[in-house]
DNA sequence: ATGAAAGCGCTAACAG
DNA sequence: CTGTTAGCGCTTTCAT
């Protein structure tokens, strides 16, 4: 009926029960001889250890916690596949947990969490991640977390994270657009409480200085990671006296706004206009056309991030490293029209 | 540093650990008097119960197990959000688990995450409910459960669970589309190890047949749940000698799929073709134009289930009960063109 | 209505 | 290299 527990499997294999928990957790003072005859009753028995006891006997229930707060489901899968294959992998536990970065309990919330489970760490993402006060509280509560952030270069500011550099890639998107020849380009933005949002945009107008061009303010249209800003946002670009030609929206749920406004605007993309997004989502792959995006590798941020957490918290100095999303191109862009070529707005 | 535990309210209170542990649990057998002051204790300490603990002490962990084997990144977050809102309310904790449904050892893999974690129960979702092998095994290792399954009616077989009328859903959509009059209805059907594709195929043969429509071998394509079976799958259709003027996509993933394919071969949707799709997943919002569907609140289904099997793991029986998806009419099915007037594919 | 004692299954800290 | 002794923080069981 109940589970087999490890006296049991010392018992059968004639040792302590602690000899026991040293193979199971692959100590190395054992005597092969010895470790193999564990092994082997472990195996006859089917023995699997209690998580439970483990945690509450032990300094931390070798479960990390991972931290988010966005309304993006293909993101959160991502994350939550790429922690399960760092944790599958080492052996510990995942806990999921939405939270509000902006309550103001954020740090105590994320402590009693950790208390509550015996959580070993945390794996913050944005914007949890970019919130210093609760940061600041949470080492001071001495709970281990490894951020993931956007960010250009490393901040090296003394907490561990991995950083992705949203603004190099948002630069080879718009770069992307500059060379097909588009000189109009309108930037449709996502929430200014994420970090990202102003690395994008920064990388955005990078690319418009470097070529040359200058950046125009009613082209940049304010908004949220949502399809619907998108879609609002892109109607705005179209009613402009002049019009962008190519359109970078900053994820791809944006993006497949954007086109859809286009097409119920009965424009043609990517002859009337181009459209990019940012996430590589699946949004970005089953729309018609498939978008050019940026390929956000969310799972293996995640899975490295996991893995510099449990190396931490085993007492291992880890470096903070960095990712930088690459340029996808697909269907979606292409070099503008010649404009007394461009089909006419129904 | 560490948590406060129950030790030091019961100190600070001036009572028994026992008593603060019945407060907490809110048993009755405490007078007023003492459970006020224990409650402002807990309060004025902060005390958050050691869940850890608690589940190794007790009969079992307040936790219950989310099983699922579904590629679907829309629809597992939707289930979560919906054992998460069961779970919060009841004190409950949540594991994620996914897994393959076909494994031989699917049982005993099962059997081993509940005593690992001491979980109080399963939701089981599709296809995994629909492991009848599996099922049996659980209930003799005495693990309680609730399926999630589709069927027209309460199965009544012994075991809990919770109904999705699939068949009729789809019945709904298919009278949609004939309602608008079209007569040549095409099937892009999903993985046949789901039940529910059969279902859905039922429900779309009898609405045939109850509008006296025959049913067309040549219309009805298999494939699995995904983009791009819908995309190739609605490309045969559309190279029959007399393609359909309507396809229904077994999901909004395949209906996203065929969009697609209709877009690429220059038809209009909906006037040269209508496509609807089933699951009311983001997708089908966020496409152009907006998808027919049948909303399936995946997470308001969840939810029951987990309320079910909690109150079936408190001691109390409950009964089946069963969802329907509603039709929602978007911008993507219309009526049939007049044969004469539909414009040549390019 | 309340408390005392005895674990749940495991690991920490110390022996040997 | 291996074993012993104490707990981890809570709930159970049985008293009172």
């Amino acid at each position: 009926m109940g589970a087999i527990t490890l006296d049991d499997v010392a018992i059968k294999a004639g040792v302590s029960a602690k000899t026991v928990s040293r193979v199971v957790n692959g100590e190395r003072s054992v005597r092969p001889q010895t470790r193999e005859r564990v092994l082997r009753t472990v195996e006859q028995l089917g023995y699997r250890p209690n998580l439970l006891a483990r945690g509450l006997s032990g300094s931390h229930a070798y479960t990390v916690g991972l931290v988010y707060d966005n309304p993006n489901a293909y993101y959160i899968i991502a994350m939550q596949q790429g922690a399960l294959a760092a944790c599958d992998d080492l052996h510990f536990g995942l806990q999921m947990r939405p939270c509000n970065a902006r309550a103001a309990t954020l740090a105590e919330d994320l402590r009693d969490f950790v208390h509550r489970s015996r959580l070993s760490g945390l794996v913050l993402t944005t914007p949890v991640s970019e919130h210093m006060v609760a940061l600041r509280k949470l080492a001071a509560f001495g709970i281990p977390f490894v951020r993931i952030l956007s960010a250009a270069r490393n901040p090296d500011d003394g907490y561990a994270c991995v950083f992705v550099d949203d603004r190099d890639a948002a630069y080879a998107i718009v770069s992307h657009l500059l060379q097909l020849g588009h000189v109009r380009i309108g930037l449709l933005q996502g929430g200014k409480h994420h970090h990202a949002s102003a690395e994008r945009r920064k990388g955005y107008k990078d690319a418009l200085q470097h070529y040359g061009i200058p950046v125009r303010k009613e082209l940049m249209i304010d908004g949220d990671y949502v399809f619907d800003d998108g879609f609002r946002g892109a109607r705005r670009l179209f009613d402009l006296a002049e019009p962008p030609t190519a359109i970078f929206g900053c994820n791809d749920e944006i993006a497949a706004g954007a086109l859809a406004a286009a097409q119920s605007a009965g424009l043609h993309v990517p002859y009337d206009v181009s459209i990019a997004g940012f996430e590589d989502s699946p949004f970005s792959r089953h729309s018609w056309p498939p978008l050019t995006t940026a390929r956000q590798r969310a799972d293996a941020i995640v899975e490295r991030a996991t893995r510099m957490l449990v190396a931490q918290i085993n007492g291992n100095t880890v470096e903070n490293s960095g990712f930088t999303p690459e340029l996808v191109v697909r269907g979606s862009t292409a070099p503008p029209r010649p404009k007394r070529q461009r089909r006419q707005r129904q």
